[in-house]
RNA sequence: GGGCGAUUGGCUCAGCGGGAGAGCGCCUCGUUCACACCGAGGAGGUCACUGGUUCGAUCCCAGUAUCGCCCACCA
């Protein structure tokens, strides 16, 4: 900022601010100023209420795309007016290790050099991995600083940190010792091509066609007929289920079948889980391919035969062996047509098909050794926090999804054959012994082995609030700062994340009681972005939104605003170029409101002097009323995350009644000869302004942070006090007063409008009617808005208008026409007629008279009033004009 | 298969028991000394359909249709 050596004394310096707002030149100046000051730095143990967001790390992976920029402009935006109001204000970032996803970046690195993670071997592909994250890790931390977020750098954590690493071990031992952390065989999701184990929510449903295929098993009186999706697994059948009670099936029951291909026999077994109304009432049981076949294995005692292995290979021996299941699927088929085992006709078969969500592959049900967390206990915790109220959900809606969730959730499988996360803590020794080990615990010596995998990467990030913050250490962070105050994220990771911290943070923190162990005490989900038509953003539609592209083109304020304009609780944002311009309008906007203030030497240092209050003009204290009640309406939608209302308001409040009302009518006094109450109309033009300034600076921090400065020469109005309400500003006469001004210059524009008077014509104009009303000391305002002269030499009077009790006659010299005049009072007519009737027919009801509320009533009546007073009034008119 | 939600001007959405709102788009006028990234005026909707409750329904209830989302181990 330059330093006006010409302000005038007793004034704050001014800069000289240019013609149109150019967001480029000011974003990373100002950016770089903040973090120097050390504004975004959170201070523990501070003697403030701390006010604390955790980031939902992103990957380290990833960089900024729209849903980021949407997360992130109403986090920040909140963490700002908190900073404002005097919290000790965190905004905690960190990037996460995402498992999976970071593994595959840099597998298919290797892939460009010909090779792969066993070529290396795991350590070095674990050095490798880390190698990456220095070079290309956390590019999106610098792409944060584009849109603004007062992040705490100084506390930046990423998921594989020394410290958080020691968290998940210890949190880990925990559970083992308590027994909610076992290992078991189980049928859990493979995918083939990540050849890992994916918990249950890491796979999407989708309804893919497919084939159901009637086979039939044994000969003649001893076959029974099953139906699969999934040929290929009949060659690790071990059983035929039907139901006991199944009158068709009574006498197979016991009994053993020939297993096609196979020349097994096995046995029918009777189970209940069977739907006799399904299919042919029987059905093929694979207990290592099929999680309910597993289960009826698991009832009666039947062996478990695995025919594919970890890449969905055919290891059974025969001639399908080698094959890839998608190849063995049709040529199990053909060799069943050939032994005339495929009955009556293949039928298309639409049905629920699981994938990987990482990488689309169809996942494999399979057998096989995983680590669990039993999640009941915990889960009847998390359900509890939410029931009883210490942790809020908005929208509240979006409760009733996380309740499904938590009162029915499986055991979470948390181990991934992967190499690049959490390494599972334990170890296997001599004769079967398991040991797990704790984060300060050497690793047990010769002839022991530790568990080759790594923990699911939402394990650690379960853990983020309080591993950020330093435990299992009792460190001031942690005092200071947990429970945090809210979570905001999108509502599609409710259950990968948001749940999984209320498990995790309600176990790890209970000792500090059930009111402190909760990992956050609001949680505020936004929506989806999508585009212009409501449509999913993708790449292959083309219709991607790139947040760094807008922020280039239209500066960060107005990607932020177009963000938050579009954010209800809960609901998916529409995005398109036009709105994004629109926002870029509204920062140009305060600009040259702000210029306009400056020309005028507004005045935001002297406050508002008590003696001048009661001088103050009707216009002053109109804007100082409406600044009072946006003010409180901010706080209130603040409070409840309507981040779209919010900016709403502040946007129609800034636009509508400060810039086109406010500063006209600022105008007059400004410019009159009454020196005392120019000045008293600078000082309430600052102050309104700079008020202005700051409510609107958490979701517009760049430009308003360049005006405030240029307009109050204060330091920063990141750390200038949020607003306070003044209810002694509401005034309602002012507002009555301002409102009928309004309606009289808006009549009268309509007027001038419809007689083709140009805009900028001046017009000579007489009042009659306005010498006694409240209007009279608006005159030079009224005429200044209206391009009204006062007549000078002739005046001859051709045409006249009313409103507000009020005529105005005027001399257009081109004369009036008569024609337009006759359409619009026509029009009005109709309207008043219309008005009348509707009011006349429901006071005519007994009914309605006898039972609305007596204002509702007292309401119509006054309508049918005014609408017969105007209706008398424009019939007059119409005939004046008639016989004209 | 189960659950939830939506259906309001051309588009995206607010409103949710007392005479339909916004932004953008559209039409007309305008070089007014903050702003053409602007100003002024205007057009445009039987609030999906059918019943019900009520003095009164866009708003509450039921059903229908269409669309969307989440969950799901019927081969």
């Amino acid at each position: 900022m330059t330093t006006a050596d010409h302000a005038a004394p007793g004034r704050p310096p001014r800069a000289e601010l240019p013609p149109a707002y150019l967001p480029g030149d000011v974003e990373s100046r100002r950016y770089a100023e903040w973090v120097k000051a050390g504004y975004f730095t959170a201070e523990a143990g501070r003697d403030a209420p701390a006010f604390t967001i955790m980031i939902p790390p992103p990957n380290v992976t990833g960089s900024l795309h729209i849903g980021h920029a949407l997360d992130h402009t109403l986090i920040d935006a909140l963490v700002r007016r908190r900073r404002m109001q005097g919290y000790n204000a965190l905004w905690l970032p960190g990037t996460d290790h995402a498992g999976i996803a970071t593994q595959n970046v840099v597998e298919r690195e290797l892939a460009r050099e010909g090779l792969s993670r066993h070529d290396l071997g795991r350590e070095a592909f674990v050095d490798r991995v880390w190698q990456w994250k220095a070079e290309y890790g956390g590019k999106i931390l610098g792409q944060m600083r584009r849109l603004g977020d007062s992040v705490d750098w100084t506390r930046e954590r990423f998921t594989m940190d020394e410290g958080l690493s020691r968290a998940v071990q210890t949190i880990f031992k925990r559970l083992f010792d308590d027994g909610l952390i076992y290992r078991a065989d189980r049928i859990i999701n493979w995918c083939p091509r990540c050849m890992t184990a994916l918990s249950d929510i890491e796979v999407d449903h989708s309804d893919d066609e497919g084939e159901l295929v009637s086979i039939r098993y044994g000969d003649g009186d001893a076959s029974v007929v099953v139906a699969t999706t999934r040929v290929e697994t009949m060659l690790g059948d071990t059983a035929v289920a039907v139901h006991p009670d199944d009158p068709r099936y009574t006498r197979l029951a016991g009994t053993t079948v020939e297993l096609p291909l196979t020349g097994r026999r096995i046995p029918v077994v009777a189970d209940p889980h069977v739907d006799p109304e399904f299919g042919t009432g029987a059905v093929k049981v694979t207990p290592a391919h099929d999680p309910d076949d597993f289960e009826i294995g698991r009832r009666h005692d039947l062996p478990s035969l695995t025919v594919m292995d970890e890449r969905g290979v055919v290891t059974a021996p025969g001639p399908f062996q080698g094959l890839d299941r998608f190849e063995a699927r049709p040529a199990v088929l053909a060799a069943l047509r050939e032994e005339g085992r495929v009955v009556a006709e293949i039928r298309p078969y639409v049905h629920a098909v699981g994938h990987c969500d990482r990488c689309g592959t169809t996942v494999e049900p399979r057998l096989s050794l995983q680590w669990f967390v039993k999640v009941e206990p915990l889960a009847k915790a998390a359900g509890d926090a939410v029931r009883d109220g210490r942790v809020r959900i908005y929208p509240a809606q979006l409760a009733a999804r996380y309740f499904d969730w938590v009162d029915d959730m499986h055991d979470w499988c948390i181990s991934r054959q992967l190499w690049w996360g959490h390494r599972i803590p334990v170890w296997y020794g001599p004769g079967g012994q398991v040991r797990c080990t704790g984060p300060d615990e050497d690793p047990p010596g010769e002839g022991w082995t530790q568990d080759p995998d790594v923990l699911d990467t939402w394990f650690s990030s379960a853990l983020w609030p309080f591993s950020t913050l330093g435990w299992p250490d009792d460190t001031p962070d942690l005092r200071t700062f947990y429970p945090t105050s809210v979570l905001v994220t999108g509502y599609d990771i409710l259950f990968f994340w948001v749940a999984r911290m209320m498990l995790f943070g309600l176990y790890a923190m209970s000792a500090a009681g059930p009111e402190e162990s909760v990992p956050f005490r609001q949680v505020a989900l936004h929506g989806l972005v999508r585009d212009a038509f409501g449509k999913k953003m993708s790449k292959s539609r083309g219709n991607t939104v790139d947040p760094l592209d807008w922020i280039d083109r239209f500066g960060a304020d107005a990607t932020r605003f177009t963000l938050a304009r579009g954010a209800s609780p809960g609901g998916d944002v529409a995005l398109s170029e036009e709105w994004v311009a629109g926002a870029r309008n509204f920062c140009n906007k305060l600009w040259n409101a702000t210029r306009f203030a400056l020309l005028n030497e507004a005045d935001s240092a002297a406050g508002l002097d008590a003696d001048d209050r009661a001088a103050l003009s009707v216009p002053d204290r109109w804007i100082l009323s409406r600044l009072a009640a946006v003010t409180a309406e901010a706080d209130a939608l603040f409070e409840e995350f309507e981040f779209a209302k919010l900016s709403d308001a502040l946007y129609h409040f800034a636009w509508d009644e400060f810039c086109d009302w406010y500063l006209e009518l600022a105008k007059a006094t400004l410019n009159g000869q009454d020196a005392a109450a120019a000045r008293r109309t600078r000082r309430v033009l600052g102050h309104v302004l700079d008020e202005l300034l700051r409510l609107i600076h958490p979701v517009m921090p760049f430009v308003t942070e360049e005006l405030w400065t240029a307009l109050t020469g204060g330091e920063s109005v990141m750390v200038a006090p949020w607003p306070q309400v003044r209810p002694q500003d509401a005034d309602p006469a002012a507002e009555a007063e301002v409102e009928s001004l309004m309606r009289l210059v808006t009549g009268v524009r309509r007027f001038r409008a419809d007689q083709g008077l140009r805009p900028s014509q001046r017009v000579p104009a007489v009042f009659d009617g306005l010498a006694g009303s409240p209007l009279a000391t608006h005159e030079p305002s009224i005429r200044a808005l209206l391009r009204l002269t006062e007549p000078a030499g002739e005046f001859a009077p051709n045409a006249s208008v009313q409103a507000e009790g009020i005529t105005v006659r005027l001399d257009t010299s081109s004369g009036i026409d008569v024609a337009a005049e006759r359409r619009r009072l026509t029009k009005e007519l109709a309207t008043a007629r219309a008005d009348a009737d509707t009011s006349a027919r429901k006071l005519a009801s007994p009914s309605f008279v006898a039972k609305a509320p007596a204002a509702v009533v007292a309401k119509s009546r006054d309508r049918l009033a005014a609408a017969e007073a105007e209706i008398a009034r424009l019939e007059e008119r119409l005939a004046a004009l008639a016989g004209s």
